[in-house]
DNA sequence: GTCTATACACGGATAGAC
DNA sequence: GTCTATCCGTGTATAGAC
């Protein structure tokens, strides 16, 4: 199974790659080089550069899947599963710093390349919001989609200025903020911020 | 004046197609297209592919400064202001959906390739940043800086989630709620946010 | 299954004619 | 000031040897 491994290594380069320099501006020669065999040699892997792309989005779903998981047996309640949402910031800050959000810049990117893979790589914001959607709902929030919506728009803009200012600091103090918003809106005083109607728990979906 | 003006032409085609394509995807040929001049041509205008970029980069601080001095003048009070700022993501709401935000995508994709001009793009962020920082202080705010950063983080977010679910409803919805943020961040009741020291206005700087 | 050799297209860049 | 022709580097891709 040489086969295996050497797929799995030049999706884990790619993978690497593509976070840190962008996915059109890394070469083939730059995840060769990494890999350590020949350009030619790994056309028997993969076809295209845009194969190579989709291999490594559904490497981070899956990851992504198992982290989710994870989050969702060790959380004692909701609350505590959306905090550990948060603090991936806090764990990947330094990575943050350097090179933005994994899922945001790709998704950018793709985007302006009206990229085919565009819509698998917005899966993994998909992923996020169902699954902050679920603990909102859980919770007994109204407006649980408009809830994780929020807390995702509010992680990238913290990793797009982290970024661009080069700043740990600033993701610490805005993390802050984002869990006193958590706290102040899962456990709202008589004066609540959205229209209060009740925990509305759907049955099916 | 033939050469200004094809100049100029260059640099508002590159403006655009960058924005659009981002600058790695944008080619010597999309912009020549767009000009109606051929690729050779354009080198007697612009030695490299960065000098454009840092024309562009140029025009855009040029034109933001002039939309800052607008707002300046035309807002009665530093919260009617920063009002004007949070509601360009409803005047430029279509563009935002389908390419992002020119400020924070820029910046990223310059960032991941390490690019000469990233200070000078970041620049933008700094124009904007101390333009409301300014804006709190007047309005009394001790973390008027903070604050700057928070708008425009959150001013981040929305356009990054807009672009990726091509969601404009969601654009309205959150400007929305930082539009409430600002109102209870600057006229905070008894029980305020951050540790209330009164209004410090700093004289210098 | 991995390598070398090679072909092809394209983007950036230059020289020189008009 | 604009064009054509051309060069070079490199990203992409294939064929075929080992």
């Amino acid at each position: 199974m040489t086969d295996k491994s050497t797929r799995a290594q030049i999706v884990e380069a790619a993978d690497q790659l593509f976070y840190r320099k962008g996915y059109e501006h890394t070469s083939f020669s730059d995840i060769a080089d990494t890999v350590q065999i020949s350009r030619g040699n790994f056309y028997y892997h993969f076809r295209t550069k845009d194969e190579i792309l989709s291999a490594v989005i559904q490497a981070r779903l899956a990851k992504t899947r198992g982290m989710l998981g994870r989050w969702e047996s060790d959380g004692e309640t909701p609350a505590d599963r959306i905090r550990s949402f948060i603090h991936i910031l806090i764990v990947n800050r330094a990575d943050i710093k350097r090179y933005g959000c994994p899922v945001g810049s790709l998704s950018t990117e793709l985007a302006k390349q009206n990229h085919a893979s565009q819509a698998e790589a917005n899966e993994l914001f998909t992923l996020f919001r169902v699954w902050l959607s679920r603990q909102f709902e859980l919770i007994g929030c109204a407006d649980a989609d408009a809830l994780a919506m929020h807390v995702l728009a509010r992680s990238q803009g913290i990793a797009t200025l982290a970024n661009a200012f080069h700043d740990e600091k600033f993701i610490r103090y805005e993390v802050k903020q984002l869990e006193d918003w958590l706290a102040s809106c899962i456990a709202p005083k008589p004066r609540a911020l959205t229209a209060r109607r009740g925990a509305k728990r759907p049955a099916g979906h």
